[in-house]
DNA sequence: GTCTATAAGATGATAGAC
DNA sequence: GTCTATCATCTTATAGAC
């Protein structure tokens, strides 16, 4: 049976989410207008509300989608066993992942206070969830005496952070490639466990 | 000589400024509106345009000063001579420093993208300043045999970058005093450059 | 310096035609 | 599924009285 004219809803939902993804990027949340997603999607104003209820849902979805598709890759990349091999597999994971979708990155850390409670708790918990990942090799390699340091979960913290401040200065076209980039920082992920 | 009625310019202008810094901070610059701003200090909208000449001045202002006030509580910072000295005088100024101001901190890399490209250009002078003294302690630390590090301006980023992070956790009633935080951040800092 | 009033336009969201 | 038209409200910024 023929399509509807003018019926795209397989087509046009992504497009919102993209759209949607770019602007709130570059301008944030509250800066941009149904109207801008609209035009940059090519649709008018009144056709957004078919693929999501309101502006605030629109955000939500490309939080959870963002958190999910983190948790999922990371529990598809391979993993030794050994604790000095899962760091090095995390710090690799963790850079390769999130210079591949700086955008939803940056939103995800940024747009955090325009969260309900609700949908503030559910991102959140999926966060810790990838968190305490690294806290578990941190504290396995503890145990088995081949990391050195004083308090796991500030240690993970510290390599999150400076793992995920790489998007705030990596330029493809600049002096450094993403394998130099990747090496650098997996030597100085193990100095700060004294691996 | 009385003061006119109602004349409170060296009062007000503090108070704008200090609305203005809590809301952007908590709401975001874009979703903040000059009648909320008028509402927190206790005056009319029309009001606030005796103190800034529109609402992108007020952010600009906002984050120029801070940068100024990072950038002069530094140079006051006691610094040692050695090295490894002024590693942890950096290290424990920039822990002390931002977990005093958490909402300028915030806004000064959160709205960014909000800057025209001259305003951008000032304040990015301003943090690159601030850097570049990192890049030179490692740097020396490097010639003098010190330290061992690959990349020192890389390093300085993942220096900064896990300091800062600090403010996102960091909580005033929570299991790590701030003494504890800096002791333990100080030595992670000392195990990323190998001192 | 602060007020009230207002200009000129943008906003999120909905209704109903096609 | 998309459009046009519209509602009710909010926005930044200014003018002029006090």
């Amino acid at each position: 049976m023929a399509r509807t004219r003018g019926s795209h809803s397989d087509i046009t939902g992504p497009r919102v989410e993209r759209a949607a993804l770019r602007l709130f990027a570059k301008h944030g949340y509250a800066a941009v207008s149904m109207r801008q997603i609209a035009t940059e999607v090519g649709v008018q104003a009144g056709a957004l509300y078919n693929y999501t209820p309101d502006k605030q849902m629109l955000l939500v979805s490309l939080m959870k989608t963002h958190m999910q598709d983190l948790l999922a890759a990371y529990e598809a990349w391979p993993k030794p066993v050994d604790p000095l091999g899962r760091l090095e597999a995390f710090t690799r994971f963790h850079l390769s992942f999130n210079s591949e979708r700086p955008e939803a990155v940056f939103i995800s850390y940024m747009e955090l206070r325009n969260l309900t409670p609700e949908h503030f708790n559910e991102i959140a918990a999926l966060r810790s969830r990838y968190e305490r990942a690294l806290v578990e090799i941190l504290e396995d390699g503890v145990q088995d005496g081949i990391f050195q340091l004083e308090d796991a979960r500030v240690t993970a913290f510290a390599i999150i952070g400076m793992l995920t401040q790489v998007n705030t200065w990596f330029r493809e076209d600049g002096r450094l490639s993403r394998a130099d980039v990747e090496a650098l920082y997996w030597t100085m992920v193990q100095r700060l466990v004294s691996a």
